[in-house]
DNA sequence: CAACGAGGTGCGGGTTTACGCAAGACGGCG
DNA sequence: CGCCGTCTTGCGTAAACCCGCACCTCGTTG
């Protein structure tokens, strides 16, 4: 069994590598990356179908790589291992996930035997291992209770990119009365409303702008988040 | 001499424990902090005067840390150590730093050298060492440049923050128009026209949501930024 | 099948933004 | 001192945004 380690910082590629050697002695090789572009291009020239991935990487992140190593082979069983549990990265581990691939989410602050138990249970039982932390989020999030619709969620990087009305209405093949029928629903959602009424007339805030940074602040969004959005929406600019 | 040292991931903290023992035979104490809080408790505690920091952590970043520490000892040397050299961070770093004071800046990515002679420099010689990647930043940002001024960069916090133009004018004691005069300075900096008017008209951005979207994508802003302002922004809505 | 709720439109109007135009205020400089 | 550039402010306007009211269209469900 070969296994790729795709990681931004080397202690923390080196301890994966560790971790890997002990948890799989059925493993023979370990192959390491030190970015997403450099991880999707050893997991083709290797054929790698068990890989460790971080999601923030500067040149390329975890989610993109992953992308694109699942489009080529699906079954690849990848194991995402992050410091964070943002719902912007829940979200957008569980959109590129294909049906029935074995992956997991670990996070960084789990313990040596938490990482171990994953590794093996993902690489050798093709199970799915979500850390509970994350697996909150998922269900809240993927759940509709208090959790944001899809079109909520599309319509919040929308306004979070910068478009108009008008323009999300073009993108989305809406009228521009449905727009805004959801940007309310996303108002309210957010609770942009308490914040802004509180203290009298003179405070009070745009929503719409307001709306993205609450977001931000609730992890709803993050730049990974927003830096993919801004290159779809920048091909869907060239596609006129 | 005592170093001490404030660190999220525990990975980095026994390398940065390791690196300062060998860096530093003059030093016969290292201590540890796990988060800003514990940090600035330890600081006090031990009146340690020489510390290595870490930017980013959950409970408290490394900002507000060292504030709070540089506020109660202006003469402790702080060593920034960060993985990010966004100007967000580098903006909000030199903003703190009280005058004369040693301190540092460098990236995680540098060499176990570079960081060991950084340390040597700002703990034992009083210099200030800033990774150069930074400084070009710092010259950048804090020259006028190409960069921006501090009260573009105050309006662009405040729209980031979703304020009104009216919200803002209070909060800054300017008018009205002077506002949304400074608006047009930033949006012209943040060349928001120049993406927003090549595809015809119907794909035209909304300028406010757009100008933080695009200080975000440079890293102008980012969310320890956003967060302090948030901070900063509660208070002065408490003290009316 | 009928009743119902969720989501998509159209209309209309009050508010907020973006910004050109132009008149002061202030500081530096020959 | 007078000229000039930068910053502030007021006025006015066109566009964008926020949203209540009302009407449709579906897919669900009793």
């Amino acid at each position: 069994m070969k296994v790729l380690i795709v990681e931004d910082d080397p202690l923390h590629r080196t301890y994966l590598h560790e971790a890997v050697v002990a948890a799989l002695p059925e493993c023979d090789t370990v192959i390491e990356a030190e970015n997403g572009l450099a991880g999707e291009k050893l997991a083709r020239d290797h054929k790698s179908a068990h890989i460790v991935m971080d999601l923030q990487m500067a040149t390329r992140n975890g989610i993109e790589a992953a992308r694109t190593i699942w489009k080529e082979r699906p079954e690849t069983h990848i194991l995402f291992w992050s410091n964070y549990s943002d719902e912007a990265y829940v979200r957008g581990v569980s959109r590129i996930v294909p049906d029935g691939a074995a992956y997991g989410y670990v996070l960084k602050s789990a313990s040596d035997e938490r990482l171990k138990l994953a590794l093996r249970s993902i690489f050798i039982e093709s199970q799915c291992v979500i850390d509970r932390e994350v697996r909150g989020l998922q269900q809240k999030s993927l759940g509709q209770t208090n959790g944001f619709t899809d079109s909520e969620y599309e319509i919040l990087i929308d306004i979070a990119l910068g478009l108009t009305d008008r323009a999300i209405a073009g993108r989305r093949g809406l009228s521009l009365r449905s727009v805004q029928n959801r940007l309310q629903h996303l108002y309210d959602k957010l609770d942009v409303y308490h914040t802004a009424g509180d203290a009298a007339d003179d405070g009070r805030f745009n929503l719409r702008a307001r709306a993205v940074t609450v977001a931000f602040l609730r992890k709803l969004l993050n730049y990974s988040a927003l830096e993919r959005a801004e290159t779809e929406l920048q091909e869907w600019l060239d596609g006129k």
